[in-house]
DNA sequence: GAGATAAAGAGTACTTTTTACGCTTATTGT
DNA sequence: ACAATAAGCGTAAAAAGTACTCTTTATCTC
């Protein structure tokens, strides 16, 4: 394995992550101060992400991201763009930091998005944090663009793919996962209507568990989605809609 | 403008071509002889494909590449995933080709599909052709899984964005479409269903022309799909189907 | 333990979309 | 003129989606 980075090829994660009334974006502080404590030249956020290595792969690159920051297993992960535009490091503070961390200001940067529910993806470290998507913070690079493309993407994939279930615990209740449609597109759902349509799919499969909510008056039955029943019966009908 | 090439960064256009028919991938013919004529050590097929210019864009590469092949405007394309993995160009014919072109074996590519109508993509150098895509030569490189990738890709993305139309002419017969959604799902269709439902949508806008067919009977209407009054319409609900 | 509360969860009626299929109309080659 | 072929209309049944009313269940408060 060599581990010499390649200066002009990065991954960038876009982890989004559900708290039960957000969807957050993680990310990491980005410092640097040359010569006054007092007047830091840089101090704002970016996305995780980092050079890859001569011989990694891209999604190895992407989960050792993750890796490093959470310590644990990397949540849930795929890539959805490339970056490439020569101008996207002009700024002058992005190429003071490239000079610094003595990369290629004309980086390709390979976009993942990633979900997690965020009681499941612990941080310990404070330069890690999470912010409403609707409330970013300064950020550096053109990242706050990747943010924007990655939760369209993501909108756009929950319609044909099932990976909406990744933003929840392994088991979830009715309730949370109306709860993140709600969020994601900004719109609310008939919850009764809601409960007929997800009992009645083969690949939401209820459990004997029940969850005490905090505000808790009846407990909610848990369910969990079955990756093995949806792929046996994906007829892979198109829609012929559009 | 700085035209010197990035070594190890290249992007590849799967170009897909309806012809009424089939559908067809664009491919460029790869030759390599060093010493006897008889004995070609490399002869096979590669996407079209070149590595970028310090300063250009991933979009315009791509373009540049499909302009160099047909000398017409670039169809629609769009990037759909990055192929970094370390051991693509690892069989010996590549390697060696690598070395003939100079450029780096730990190439990242940047992979576009693009959509025409063969018709509406004319190729005059015989080192380009169209084939089908169920009946595809031998490959370079990782090539054939990028086909498939771009393909299955482009199978899931019609279900949520109107594509489909890049692979007919402008005008186009209900016929036709029908005849492209069957032909790449691999269904049949109810013809007089299929014309109902399209008909009903206000962005396939009937036109005053038709079409007389090469077998002719009845010619036929010709629509086009209206990419304004889409826009207009699209209520972005989200299905929550899955 | 009675009653209030909040969410789970059934039920019902109506609308829209999809599917299946019979039949008619239009155009051209022979 | 007629056969052939594809375009195009109509109708009915099934399935899916929407809107709302009402009931049940478990827990907290008093």
């Amino acid at each position: 394995m060599d581990f010499r980075k390649i200066k002009n090829i990065s991954v960038d994660i876009v982890l989004f992550g559900f708290d039960g009334k957000d969807i957050n974006v993680l990310l990491s502080k980005r410092y640097l101060n040359l010569h006054n404590p007092h007047y830091p030249i840089i101090d704002d956020w970016v996305l995780t992400g980092n050079h890859i290595f001569k011989s990694e792969r891209l999604d190895t690159a992407a989960q050792r991201v993750m890796h490093d920051v959470s310590g644990h297993d990397a949540p849930f992960m795929r890539q959805f763009r490339t970056f490439g535009n020569p101008k996207r490091v002009t700024k002058n503070k992005d190429l003071l930091w490239s000079q610094s961390q003595q990369i290629d200001p004309r980086t390709l940067s390979v976009g993942y998005y990633a979900l997690t529910h965020c009681s499941d993806f612990e941080i310990q470290d404070p330069n890690y944090q999470w912010f409403p998507i609707n409330a970013l913070p300064e950020l550096g690079f053109d990242h706050q663009y990747i943010i924007e493309m990655a939760f369209k993407y993501v909108k756009e994939i929950i319609n044909v793919s099932p990976i909406i279930y990744h933003l929840l615990p392994i088991k979830f209740t009715l309730n949370s996962l109306l709860s993140v449609y709600e969020t994601i597109f900004d719109i609310t759902i008939d919850n009764r209507n809601f409960r007929k349509k997800m009992i009645s799919k083969p690949y939401i499969v209820q459990l004997d568990e029940k969850e005490r909510q905090p505000n808790s008056k009846k407990p909610a039955n848990l369910y969990m989605f079955s990756k093995d029943i949806y792929r046996h019966m994906i007829t892979e009908k198109p829609r012929i809609i559009i």
